[in-house]
DNA sequence: TAGACGTAGA
DNA sequence: TCTACGTCTA
C-alpha cells in the first residue's frame, strides 16, 4: 500500500509520482498530497507567510479552470452562494488566494491535482500532475457580475510527461 | 489490504468482523458496509421495497442516539434545517426511515457502524459493531417542537463482543 | 436539483 | 461558527 504521509509539507511527497490516481478526495489526505477536504487549495505557515502546498482542480466543472498543455489557469476560492437568495460576492485576497499569490512572489513549488470527472458522471477521481510555479493572478469579473482571481500555474520542467 | 466490496447487500459483509475501524465515511463504501456518504441510514430495494442494509450512529452528537449494551436508540432523519432562518420541521416515514421500518417489520438484519469521537475531537473515526435487528420505533417530540423518529436496534447474539 | 449523522481549519 | 472545487441518491 501507500505510505502515509501525515506531516504537511511544500513540494514532492515522498512514494507519490506523476499519474498516481485516487478515488475520493480523503484519500488526497491520507497519502499527504492535499490536506483539506473540501476546499481547492491548500496551504501551510512558513514563519509568518502562508504558502500555498497544493491545488485540486478540475476539469468540466463549474470554476472554468483550463488545462493547457503545462498550463493551468485555475480560479480563486470565496464569493460563493451558501443560501438561496444570498448573493455571490466578489474574492477576496484572503487564505488560499494569499497563499497563491505568496508562493508566486517566493516561487515556492505548487502540488497540481487534477479532479476528473468519471465517465459514468459518478463522482471525480484524483491525478497527481506535479509541481507548478505560479506565474501570475489577475481579477476579473465572473458570470455572477462579481470578481473573481485567476491564478495561472506553469509546470516545473524535468517532470515526467502528464498522462 | 481489505477486500472491495461494491456490491450493496443485506447482512455480513465479506472480510469485515466486528471492530473494525475505519478513519473515513468514504472507507466504509470503500469495504461494501455503507455506501452513503452522508447520510447515516443507507437501504436497498428488494422487489418492491426499501430494506435498510445499515446505519452509522454517533455518540456525543446533537442526535442524542444512545448505545446501552447491546441496545442502540437511534434516531430518524429528516427535518434538519439548512438555510438560517428556516424552521426545522417534522420527520417524515420516508427513504431511510421507511427503510427502517420495513426491516423492522420483516426482521431484516441491519448493520450497525458506530461513529466514535476522537480523543483529540479532531473528527470521528468509525467502528463496525455488527449486525441488530429494528425492535421497535416510535415518535417523539424533539427540542425544535418538531417531531422525530426514534427506532430501537437489538443486537443479534452470538456475535463476537462489542470492543 | 436538493438533501443527507462529512471534515478540517480559520 | 462558518466556509470550503465532497459525494451520493431520490
Amino acid at each position: 500500500g501507500k505510505r502515509v504521509n501525515t506531516y504537511k509539507k511544500i513540494g514532492q511527497v515522498p512514494g507519490i509520482q506523476v499519474g498516481d490516481e485516487f478515488q475520493y478526495k480523503t484519500e488526497l489526505r491520507l497519502v499527504g498530497l492535499h490536506f483539506k477536504t473540501m476546499c481547492g487549495i491548500d496551504y501551510v505557515k512558513m514563519g509568518d507567510v502562508n504558502f500555498a502546498t497544493s491545488i485540486v482542480a478540475s476539469e468540466g466543472y463549474d470554476y472554468d479552470d483550463k488545462f493547457d498543455a503545462d498550463v493551468v489557469t485555475y480560479t480563486g476560492e470565496g464569493g460563493n452562494v451558501i443560501c438561496k437568495g444570498k448573493k455571490s460576492e466578489d474574492q477576496k485576497m484572503v487564505k488560499g488566494n494569499l497563499a497563491l499569490a505568496n508562493s508566486m512572489r517566493h516561487k515556492s513549488e505548487v502540488r497540481v491535482i487534477r479532479g476528473q470527472e468519471r465517465l459514468d458522471k459518478k463522482g471525480k477521481r484524483y491525478v497527481y500532475d506535479g509541481l507548478y510555479l505560479v506565474d501570475k493572478y489577475w481579477s476579473e469579473k465572473g458570470d455572477s457580475g462579481k470578481s473573481l482571481y485567476r491564478f495561472k500555474l506553469c509546470r516545473i520542467p524535468g517532470q515526467p510527461p502528464l498522462t
